[in-house]
DNA sequence: AACTATTTATAAGA
DNA sequence: TTCTTATAAATAGTT
């Protein structure tokens, strides 16, 4: 889209790539403005730029858009789903923590390569990455998932007892969308 | 876009709407996977169709990014919400890996500056950083450690209040701000 | 689902 | 940075 077509690639340079971003994210914003507009749909996005920094669009607003999505997505529960949603974050810090993990590896790659080409250049070359850091994720990585196999465990034995119990009690259940 | 011109007011007959809302929707779907891919940035979108169908993109995938996005606000404004136990205790997994990330952050700006230096064809004052870095690890390793203790004291308190739950109707809520 | 006449988005340049 | 503009891409109405 523009003066040249332009190849499905990370852009290289970083000035570049934070025009770019500015550009694409305004555009992808009044694109998802005018779908609100048009056909009376709820949507948000939330971006974070190269840099880290956060941006969002929301109609009629990010966070009850949201909440509806992840309410929609995995639910069953009675009044333990203060315990499901514990277990529900625990997944979800798995992930983040899968994702770290890529993330960091790729950029040690990347320092490594750098650091190959640099003493190619007769630059001072600079200390490796420590291990340690990947090797204390994986641990950790662990530790969740153990943590997370005894929550399910327990979660699924209180939601067969607790159901009974707020039978009892003429509780109400959550409504299910779906 | 198109043919006409149409005007930004919602479409009034349901089936083009609908044909509308798919089109635009996968629109804005392929763009956010060019802007992830261009420009190295994550993106989560969650969108309900006029008939309330829920769908979603995400890059990575979208419950890492909207939790990023959520976990960034609660840092800059004031906690509204009261956690059970079990929920404080996650909150400062959670923050843990707000630290991962920093430090993720870190690593980039560090290679941003070697590429810098090799585009520049300088030897600019590395070795401080280097420092830094190690440093930052090594206080990472300390973190996790104390992280896995802390799970495992977690474990057992859920365990003991696990019956509790079955005793009680509502979640026991307290105040957690030390 | 496919097809195009148009409109819209945008990459590069100023 | 903001604006311009040539070109790529999206899409409204049609088949």
């Amino acid at each position: 889209m523009g003066r040249r077509k332009i190849e499905m690639k990370m852009v290289k340079d970083s000035n570049s790539r934070q025009v770019t971003f500015s550009k694409r994210r305004s555009g992808i914003f009044k694109k998802a403005h005018e779908l609100a507009t048009l056909c009376a749909a709820q949507i948000a996005i939330v971006v974070f730029s190269p840099g880290g920094k956060p941006f969002s669009f929301g109609h009629p607003s990010v966070e009850p858009v949201v909440e509806r999505f992840l309410n929609d997505k995995g639910k069953k529960s009675t009044k333990v789903y203060n315990f499901c949603r514990s277990e529900a974050r625990l997944e979800k810090l798995n992930n983040q923590l899968l994702d770290l993990q890529r993330q960091l590896q790729f950029e040690k790659k990347k320092e490594q390569l750098l650091q190959k080409a640099m003493k190619a250049n007769e630059i001072p070359n600079l200390e490796p990455l420590d291990e340690m850091s990947v090797d204390k994720l994986l641990k950790f990585k662990k530790a969740l998932e153990e943590l997370r196999e005894k929550m399910k465990a327990r979660v699924v034995e209180m939601e067969a007892s607790s159901s009974l119990l707020l039978l009892s009690k003429n509780c109400i259940q959550e409504n299910n969308h779906h």
